[in-house]
DNA sequence: GCATGTTTGTGTATTGACGACACTATGTAA
DNA sequence: TTACATAGTGTCGTCAATACACAAACATGC
């Protein structure tokens, strides 16, 4: 690495895609560009790196000052470079993906945000920068951490049924699954416990699970 | 994303840890430091992003600098961003991981490095900054990407026998993997297709592979 | 040319993971 | 009490992963 470093430093920032879960679908924050550029477009949440912090805690602190909420789940999946990525100056975007409760949260329109609001994946609108593109590797790879279902956690309530952590499966991987093969993985994996009490709905009640400690 | 950016931008530089096979060595790139911080510290090789390229041509050109191939394998796996981890000035470091013949290539000391060598994993010196940090990650990164078979083939001639591909597991993973059990994985895997050719030596002759292109 | 040494090359059996698949039980509501 | 909707449950086949041992081929040295 060179003593000198003869160029302008480019800007740093961290993106978030947010997922949760609403009425059955997976949805994503976006937020409303109060200015210019893509000026009313929707974009990912995110924000510069402060001097004093290193990017998970800014990522933190940007899901924070959006959502009021630490996230369970929050790491970084990729990083977006194009030199022209940013019309205004070179930023270097330092993806992170979250997963969260939608329900614990009061969005915050931010300084700059006209707006913030959940899309479901699948009518997102036009997207401002690449975010677009980021989106889509979110997505790609929250998908291939599937395999480890204690993510679903971070969707569900501390207590819940196993038709619901099988709907929030279905929703992230965007296809259903065998619901005899899910409960046999759940409970093989000894992911959740027996909370003894019952759900109480229109039709048969269902046991309720808590999230098992892995010891 | 706010408009302004109160904040002085960090630096930002590839770190790249570049391994080979050496007499059946996993063997690790290091260059030798030749001006404070840490003189005469070995660091990994790496260097700051330019304003015209992004992460991965930042990545390839400083690699290329430094050793003369367009690596085979070359990708991000891990950022490191803590805000003292440089004692001059604030840099976050994205590092990326390299896999390559170390027959193809010739070291060249930059500018600010005294010298290059390859040290087998198992015998690193002290490291420069979070470096050792780095390495580590970048292991545990690998032997999680050794799934994939294919990822040998950056570390081979173009022909090989099924011995020195094995070989080259071996080395990889830390720990033998069963001869008949890794013969199979890579023939079902449609991996590899015959030379024809027959390796000579001091012992029975072993038939040459070459790679097959997925089709 | 024969014996020795070293490396090549080959098959089977066990186990566990994954996936397909259908019916009964239990509550609510009309 | 009947209809409806959801909860809850087991088996079988297939494939992947692992453990495991011996004969064949060539080089070398005597």
């Amino acid at each position: 690495m060179p003593f000198t470093y003869e160029f302008p430093h480019p800007a740093v920032a961290t993106d978030i895609a947010v997922f949760t879960l609403i009425a059955g679908d997976l949805s994503l924050l976006l937020i409303k560009r109060g200015g210019p550029p893509f000026e009313g477009s929707w974009a990912l949440p995110g924000g510069f790196l402060a001097p004093d912090e290193d990017l998970d805690s800014c990522a933190h602190r940007e899901l924070k000052e959006e959502t009021g909420v630490d996230a369970e789940l929050l790491f970084h999946f990729a990083n977006f470079s194009a030199p022209d990525r940013d019309p205004r100056q070179r930023v270097v975007s330092i993806a992170y993906l979250a997963l969260l409760r939608f329900d614990l949260i009061t969005l915050k329109a931010g300084s700059d945000a006209a707006d913030a609001r959940w899309f479901p994946l699948a009518s997102l609108p036009n997207l401002a920068f690449d975010h677009r593109e980021i989106v889509d590797v979110a997505v790609r790879t929250l998908r291939e951490r599937l395999g480890d279902l204690a993510i679903l956690f971070a969707l569900l309530p501390q207590s819940f049924t196993l038709t619901a952590m099988q709907d929030a499966y279905d929703a992230v991987a965007g296809a259903p699954i065998d619901k005899r093969n899910f409960r046999k993985v759940v409970f093989d994996a000894g992911l959740v416990e027996d909370t003894g009490e019952l759900s109480r709905g229109r039709h048969r009640p269902a046991r309720l699970y808590r999230r098992k400690q892995p010891s």
